[in-house]
DNA sequence: GCGCTGACGCGAT
DNA sequence: CATCGCGCCAGCG
């Protein structure tokens, strides 16, 4: 049955918002991130048309990023300033579009950049 | 069925 | 840091 293969697609775009919703409040992650979390690595692409035909108000779209920290709209585009907006509201600092976080971050686990892995002089 | 476009990512220049 | 090219895949005319 084709269904079977419609039903997966279905599923796909279901865990990419489940991924976006997982993202905390003043934190965020970039599109490719997200696909990877919902186990569609490489599927960057699907997880923006996830967001874009969500129709959820609740979804936290905006703490989704482009893999350079940027906002994947145009700035001064209406969806721009709303994100860059929504971000600010969160306390994550956005400058020109861009969202000033720490340098690369290795570790996967901290795919939501959130927490900059900055050496604390205090171990814990 | 084909080609273009798109809320993308990454390496190379 | 900006730009280009390729890969990726789904939607649309």
């Amino acid at each position: 049955m084709a269904a079977a293969s419609a039903r997966e697609e279905n599923d796909s775009a279901r865990r990419i918002l489940a991924a976006v919703r997982a993202i905390p409040p003043g934190q965020v992650a970039g599109y490719g991130e997200v696909a990877r979390r919902a186990g569609l690595p490489g599927r960057a692409r699907l997880a923006a048309r996830g967001l874009a035909g969500d129709g959820d108000p609740a979804l936290p779209w905006h703490r989704v990023l482009r893999a350079d920290g940027r906002i994947a709209f145009p700035e001064g585009a209406p969806e721009w300033r709303e994100q860059c907006r929504r971000l600010r509201a969160e306390g994550v600092h956005v400058e020109r579009g861009r969202v000033k976080r720490d340098r690369s971050v290795e570790d996967l686990d901290a795919a939501v950049w959130g927490p900059p892995p900055r050496k604390s002089r205090s171990a814990g």
